[in-house]
DNA sequence: GGAGAGTTTGACCAATTGGTCAGGATCACG
DNA sequence: CGTGATCCTGACCAATTGGTCAAACTCTCC
């Protein structure tokens, strides 16, 4: 008779995934600035040390919240972890969900390598969040990856094989274009420091030069004959 | 009057960085063995959790050892760490030290292509260890990147310069050519699980594939004109 | 301005973790 | 075969870490 079913003090209601969710239908300023306060800094650190390499400590100091403050709005660390993962996949992967049939293939591919390549310079932590996740072997995110991203990828494959039946572009197997496409642009994020530590380059002036060479790269390759 | 300058029971002389090392000339058979084993069962923790991911009760446990008997042999976590990384990272580089002036220069670049993918397929721990390391900024090694590695860039760079100012291959970047056969061939050993899950290969089979793609990927944006 | 919802915190806890140490077991070799 | 060097271990320790809790503080809205 002592304890209830599940945490019932306090006001936040917390799904059963550990998110946290407003009592009522809507979220409190607060509650709205706390969250994103801390979603940011949890990206900040997870993104630069991975899930065990974080501590809650280190998210509570960059959200200048303290640690219980923190399990006021998410149950476990997990749950932080959980929640930046969903928060943010579906803006990681939108790129490619543009990649459309209408337009010239090989410019459609282009504008998309172009665009992962600015990603990889605007939103670095982000990319390095999903690299330290599935370096680990992803295993927060296995299911998401053999469910709706292999559907997505096997849907712009199909498009591509489609390109290269009607000759728009080369013969070239889809499934590897794509994973060249993350690998070579999403490097610059993920790779950085081994970048930088070659290249010096002042600012992100290297990003130039990669444009460059990778539009070189996918449009020799691409391009029919 | 207690103690001793350094650590001067037992029989191995530890250096300055924790390195195990005999105290005679030779190291023991057993010395050998132990050593050995506890880098494999290193390899085998570190790449899959990354420094701060791995305990050295789990790499106790992978090295059928006890955890003071591992660090009779290196004096912290870290030597075992320090002492992975510098034994690997030459042969990680061989490859690259291969590429040669002479033959033809398109060839030369594909076969260096083809080494780095086989090492991915065959060497995946290495380079998923690599792989955790440079993510999460390369503390411990960004002395060597800045160093010896940029050296060994630079010089292949000016190598893929040369070739191109005769006319040998097409203009690109060398720096970024390199760091795109970095990032398409250790894609498959780094971010396997993506990999796997989207494709759902039988064993290794899209190896054979990637090797194709990536072959006609680098030979036809390489080949002059 | 007061009552209840919502927010914050210091103190605390149990588990994990890197590392130590004294002593015992075992090996190599004269 | 004995003795010193080498190898191994159980017990232990201090620090860190994820997480709890009761109490206090603050905001909102009547």
């Amino acid at each position: 008779m002592e304890r209830r079913a599940v945490k019932d003090f306090g006001t936040l209601r917390i799904t059963e995934d550990g998110m946290a969710m407003p009592e009522t239908s809507a979220r409190t300023r607060i509650q709205e600035k706390n969250i994103s306060t801390i979603l940011d800094a949890a990206l900040e650190v997870f993104s630069g040390a991975g899930f065990r390499g974080a501590t809650l400590d280190q998210i509570a100091r960059a959200a200048s919240l303290s640690k219980p403050n923190l399990l006021y709005y998410f149950k476990s660390k997990e749950a932080i972890h959980r929640a930046l993962l969903s928060a943010l996949l579906d803006a990681w992967l939108a790129p490619l969900r543009t990649l459309d049939s209408g337009g010239e293939p090989v410019d459609e591919i282009v504008r998309y390598v172009m665009r992962k390549l600015d990603m990889a310079r605007e939103l670095p932590r982000e990319s390095r969040l999903f690299a330290n996740e599935i370096v680990q072997g992803a295993p927060h995110i296995l299911d998401i990856i053999e469910g709706p991203l292999k559907v997505l990828v096997d849907e712009k494959a199909s498009l591509i094989r489609k390109w290269a039946a009607e000759g728009r572009i080369a013969e070239v197997d889809p499934y590897h274009l794509i994973f060249s496409i993350w690998a070579t642009t999403q490097h610059y994020a993920d790779f950085d420091a081994q970048v930088r530590g070659i290249l010096r380059p002042e600012r992100d002036r290297h990003f130039d030069d990669a444009a460059r060479f990778l539009t070189h790269l996918y449009r020799t390759a691409l391009t029919p004959d």
